[in-house]
DNA sequence: CGCGGCTTTGATGTTCATCAAGTAAAGTGG
DNA sequence: CCACTTTACTTGATGAACATCAAAGCCGCG
């Protein structure tokens, strides 16, 4: 059992180019403190104000991180796909986490604990240079998308976060939305009517098929067209 | 002549909590490869898609971190403070730097040169966690800003951006304002007139005096539920 | 002195949020 | 498994907030 999670572990630890360049005995040591667990559709990983114990690895899935505003709407920050860090960014900077994790479909996460880290980034200069190469694209892509949407109107989001599901996530035409479309708007800044509208308006338009959470892209240069000039 | 700069290199980088704990020889070494430069207002210090070969402290004056998207307004992600590294949140992840910087008073920046800095890192690994920290909490602040503004209005983000002046920048209740009206549109994401019409109000409402680019903050806590509730 | 950019105000129009109301789907407890 | 409740989805009508357009005064600069 142990071996295991070892050996899977090992194999996800082998497969990150974030841990390439460390020593047999690092590895070894790190493994030594990884943990892993699985979480159903709609778990909570963590939650903003939550102790920062671990890095964690999403390994297969896809979560959701997020900000609960007092008792205003969320607001969702990012999606994580797989090999993502999650909660990278506030695990230098703070002591508590800055967002909230959920799970989108079912997931399954590696934690490294943070003390094990911090001893590897002490000896090892490298590894910290890879971290920190990580960080900052992480961030640059949240802040690029954010600055990105804020100047879209309605239609250039919607096009723009169908883009992102096809392309970036499913890497499909069709596929199912693993979000509501109320998260779809705290995801893009609108509210849930009209994340509704624009979908409706865009399958009377014939620009995509919608059964439910299933979406089809049937036009997609006009989709680009929409999130280039929308 | 250098010995100036070095000296004053040399207290600039004592002073900064970001060099702690890097021996004698360490800091030695860092200085060797610093260099300065001063800016008048106005001036670009780097545009988005040149190398980047150093990393930056704004040592005096204030900066702004702006994206030109082509032919489309600009938007300015941040305001740079003395003693803020810029352009940190590309450094790691990019060989371009993804924002332009631009002057908005006189300022004096020190470039330590990449190359050093990675030498530093690979010897040091505290210095790496620390430089982790920073970029981290850079990241977190303007994400935190970005998505605090989206969901306020114009008085509240006019309220918002007066108050960051006021408490961060200048920490006095007169200031002169260091960017156009324009500019300040571009910061918090709406239309200049609507900025001055929202300064006009608030002058009206007796809550700041404006005196062309000077602004002086008369009720403070109603400006503060404008931004809360805003 | 005149030109271009910055500032200001007003009038107008568009976009989007809000409100309302109804249908469909998905949990929940007996 | 079915009635019941809740949550998600959908459409339309209305209004508020904000962008856009227009016009004029102001300021700095060559």
């Amino acid at each position: 059992m142990v071996t295991d999670v070892l050996e899977s572990c090992r194999s996800c630890v082998y497969s990150s180019e974030l841990f390439e360049g460390l020593s047999e005995e690092e590895l070894e040591f790190l493994v030594n403190y990884t943990s892993y667990r699985s979480f159903r559709k709609g778990e909570i990983v963590f939650l903003q104000g939550d102790e920062i114990r671990y890095i964690s690895f999403l390994k297969k899935g896809l979560l959701k991180v997020f900000k609960q505003d007092h008792e205003s709407r969320g607001q969702i920050i990012s999606i994580a796909k797989p090999n993502d860090c999650v909660g990278l960014l506030s695990v230098f900077s703070n002591h508590q986490h800055q967002y909230s994790i959920a799970a989108l479909e079912d997931s399954l996460i590696y934690y490294i604990e943070l003390t094990a880290v911090h001893h590897i980034l002490r000896k090892n200069g490298n590894f910290g240079i890879r971290l920190l190469g990580r960080i900052s694209r992480a961030a640059d892509t949240i802040i690029n998308n954010a600055f990105d949407i804020s100047r879209k109107n309605i239609r250039g989001r919607i096009a723009f976060i169908l883009h992102e599901f096809s392309e970036d996530i499913y890497k499909k035409d069709e596929f199912d939305l693993p979000v509501s479309r109320k998260e779809i708007g705290e995801l893009i800044g609108m509210t849930t009517e009209n994340v509704i509208r624009v979908f409706s308006e865009f399958r009377r338009d014939g620009i995509i098929e919608i059964k439910g959470k299933t979406i089809r892209i049937l036009n997609k240069s006009l989709l680009q067209t929409l999130e280039k000039f929308g």
